[in-house]
DNA sequence: GCGGGTAATGTTCGTTTGAACACGTTTACT
DNA sequence: AGTAAACGTGTTCAAACGAACATTACCCGC
């Protein structure tokens, strides 16, 4: 599709602006592949934005868009503990952040995206592990089968969102922990919409 | 840490940045809050950098470095089946792309990064299902215990590589798939560093 | 050998843009 | 009352920058 040269200028706006933070300007470009005019830039500019493989604002300064830049990140924040529900959401309980594109989580435009880090094994037979980071959506709309984060008694678990003869509980996915039947009102706080789990290595791992 | 009008400025610069994907110049910034003068925007800008929520780079136009850009942002090629190795890796095999934070990825400098999407439920029992994204890291010293990207007879598979008394061999964590005695080589594709579920919402599920 | 896409040069124009200087105002804390 | 910091105006300058025009050369298929 791209001429070698062509590639060769797109991926050099793209490394320049991963470590620059910002793209080239023409002039810039043109120094760096020895151009004797910027004509020569402008004309691959051109070639790049024809072919749609760079955007481009008219009369505006260092004003390229590379693909790199079209990716929609998420910026989601972990949160530790979450006390009160997803009103008191403040930066004190957040414990890191992960980021990560919007097409990879299925991040709807509506509900807030946030994120906890697994304590224990109660979800291990849905293949949630200790230390895992659960990516959830703040939905009310919880269906049966879901896995959701919900407020219990002060604390905030993951569990399974089971529908039962028109009664919801919260199933734990692990025999040796209980069902969790709530006593009037089941507070849910988001729904897993996605899961990342960073593998240790074995420097840190305590068993095989 | 900030006041309020300069968190609205640095706010906005983010906004712009999202939206258009280019950061603001100073007279944009001002013609949107109605200063009359740039150099209002010139003393926020300042504040800005002093206090570390932004980076410039002098004399440039738009030249600013919002946090969000700061995120190191690893683009990784997600392989349908990575036929003779490393040196291969073509455009052709890709499948599409995760876009994660390298902190999040423990993704060394060296090594390239790269991504399988895992089929089949022969690593069920390492927690690892089938649609898992599973992200590995290019490198030939994989230590005993750890799940590797392995070539066997022309086709990629992902398995536990285990170390047995000076002889390696490649453990499925599934009772029902037999473990894989190489013959003669064992082709170490790449180490397992991180997993990415995308959680399937409630209608594209098939059970419960 | 003719046309058309790609590649490159040399030059000029007008705007966009960051930066600086001098000065005035409000707010908040001592 | 004093003062420092944040906030704001008005103006000017030089550099950075995108864009355009005319012109030349190469390569490839027809």
């Amino acid at each position: 599709m791209l001429t070698g040269r062509q590639k060769d200028i797109l991926s050099f706006i793209q490394t320049e602006q991963r470590d620059k933070g910002v793209t080239p300007s023409t002039r810039e470009i043109q120094r760096h592949f020895g151009f004797a005019s910027q004509t020569s830039v402008m004309q691959y500019l051109d070639a790049l934005e024809r072919k749609g493989f760079l955007g481009r604002h008219a009369r505006k300064a260092r004003a390229l868009i590379t693909p790199v830049q079209k990716i929609r990140i998420t910026d989601i924040p972990i949160y530790g503990q979450i006390p009160a529900g997803m009103s008191a959401l403040t930066e004190q309980d957040v414990e890191g952040h992960v980021s990560l594109d919007s097409s990879t989580v299925n991040a709807s435009k509506n509900g807030r995206t946030f994120a906890l880090r697994v304590r224990g094994d109660s979800m291990i037979e849905a293949h949630i592990l200790d230390g895992d980071i659960v990516i959830l959506e703040d939905r009310k709309d919880a269906q049966s089968g879901d896995i959701v984060a919900a407020l219990i008694d002060g604390e905030t678990t993951l569990k399974r969102y089971v529908m039962d003869h028109g009664r919801p509980y919260l199933k734990a996915e692990n025999p040796l922990f209980p069902n969790l039947i709530p006593a009037r009102e089941l507070r849910i706080q988001g729904v897993m919409v996605s899961l990342v789990r960073k593998q240790l290595s074995r420097a840190r791992r305590k068993r095989g």
